[in-house]
DNA sequence: CTGTATAGTTGTATAATACAACTATCTCTG
DNA sequence: CAGAGATAGTTGTATTATACAACTATACAG
């Protein structure tokens, strides 16, 4: 039961109000610029990829596709932003930066780093930490409840390959095990390879994959090898959720679409290996079936780990 | 000493403008009312005591003192703000909510209340006071730093391996080239693993690699492989600039950085593989003394490109 | 009494936003 | 294949917020 929360939400109301002030959006123009709010947050959404034209833009920055057009239209008349059209959908424009939009972007990003790396200097680390799960679990809560009070949609899974799918896999278990153990270059190479290896055999039957997409990346994935091991044994590999989907439920659900691939295939078992201490998996794996079959401890990355090997037995219909 | 400071602050940033956008101060009326956020702002700071005047509240919401003043005088017009005439300083006009004015604020603080109440349910309480310490510490941190100034500093070239090195270079170069020519999965591993291998052998003296980063995420990069070519040939390779940066003269800053380690080495010569039509780079190789030496047709990513050879031969002392 | 500063107002200009209606294009159905 | 409905984007129009500049009224120091 939650105590405090009338005052709570008090709290979090009045922080946000102060932010909105300090972070300048009562103002004309926005970060250093002549641009307003709504100009810059557009530039920085087709510098990042995330949108990549207009009707993108108006669902993201949530304004009237009227007034995305002709902010679009100065970027373009300012030589900020050039529009290509689509050669499929004649209806559709492409939009991307000019050199000088990407020069304008970068400058927008410095200054912003700037302001933002100031205002966090005084803190201490874990404040940081703090600062940004709050931030970002806060505006995900936002946008989660906004979707659930209007038209729900959840990330879809998608299987196979897409451009960049192996380099983000490898990311974010970089990422990830930099940060939780210190895995370093060893460790980066190796997923790397294996993977690459791995992708090359993406053709047989008995190998699967598939990834998340939330904004323009790929922020999760799960992959079944159906051929490193011998027999009609599985191997589960590759399972990772960035930061950004976590506590989303995802990582149940691609977990789900890979046992269910292992099912429908009729391997006998589904194998994989990972940490000790990784608990919010580890309750993944036990309820779809999984069980400890071994330990060891091993040091290959550069960090004393205990390594696990969780074994389901195959359902036979 | 902190680290993954610089990935910290693209999280905030980020955060912070999705954060914006859900509490929605993009659009024109705010808090389910038919206000703008200023004047819900004013009222609510009226209403909590922190201002009794417009030179406060110009001071509060960093606004300009005759948009205060027309705020104010809406809000006066429409019955729920009185001003009554300082009695020591007659210049001076105090405010007060009326009755409707309370209802009104009364009514802001319920929607507001039940907004972020709901976002806040599926949050467990221990991220319930992680979101309040963040931002309450953030909006602090903001405003303190306000107005400090120091001399932006542009991207720095850092030599050698760090975290998610290897598969940001892998993803720029399958995301450079998926767009360009179409290549897919055959160049994202083929990429992939030759990275994985050079990386294996980047303590050999001659191996060295570049990168560069903004925003917590590596940007461009160049590598020297001391060994894949034979005798004392070194062959460029992995060079490449993200989206944002290009422009910027970051290409010609990593190029003289690896041409000045070739000259170190005392390589004989330097080999590299490109495209044609590759422009803007074939102009930076031509610059250092790069000559093209070989042509050839090739098919083998998938599209019909023409690979091209340029050879530097090395300056000796 | 004069000069300077402050609180607040008004004239004016600019710009962002939304609603509505339009054009051009795409897709589906009969 | 033609027509209907939907979508991407543009333009006409209206409203409103914001800032700069100049003003009035008042306070205070010398």
């Amino acid at each position: 039961m939650k105590s405090n929360t009338a005052t709570d939400i008090e709290r979090i109301r009045s922080a946000s109000r102060k932010l909105v002030r300090e972070l300048g959006f009562m103002e004309q123009t926005l970060a250093g610029t002549n641009l307003s709010p709504s100009a810059v947050h557009a530039l920085i959404e087709i510098a990042e990829g995330r949108a990549t034209t207009a009707r993108d833009l108006s669902d993201l920055l949530r304004l009237e596709k009227s007034s995305v057009s002709r902010l679009l239209k100065k970027l373009i008349d300012t030589g900020d932003v050039v529009e290509t059209q689509d050669e499929d959908d004649f209806r559709i424009k492409r939009l991307t930066l000019t050199t000088r939009g990407r020069d304008l972007f970068a400058a927008i990003a410095k200054s912003a780093q700037t302001r933002v790396g100031q205002a966090i200097v005084p803190l201490a680390e874990d404040t940081v930490r703090t600062l940004i799960a709050g931030l970002e679990g806060y505006a995900e809560a936002l946008a989660r409840s906004r979707s659930d009070s209007t038209a729900p949609d959840e990330p879809e899974i998608a299987e196979g390959y897409r451009p960049t799918l192996l380099a983000r896999v490898v990311e974010m278990h970089a990422h990830y095990y930099s940060g939780l153990v210190g895995f370093g270059l060893p460790f980066e190479t190796k997923v790397a390879s294996e993977l690459a290896e791995f992708m090359t055999g993406l053709d047989a039957p008995t190998n699967g994959i598939w990834h998340v997409a939330s904004g323009g990346r790929i922020r999760a994935s799960i992959a079944i090898d159906g051929q490193d091991l011998e027999g009609d044994i599985a191997h589960l590999r590759w399972f990772i959720v960035d930061d950004t989907l976590r506590g989303t439920g995802i990582g149940k659900r691609l977990l789900d679409a890979a046992i269910a691939f292992c099912d429908a295939q009729g391997f006998s078992e589904t194998h994989l290996w990972t940490f000790q201490g990784l608990d919010t998996a580890r309750a993944l794996y036990e309820r779809v079936g999984f069980q400890l079959a071994e330990e060891k401890a091993g040091r290959q990355w550069g960090a004393e780990v205990i390594e696990q090997r969780f074994v389901r037995i195959g359902q036979l219909d």
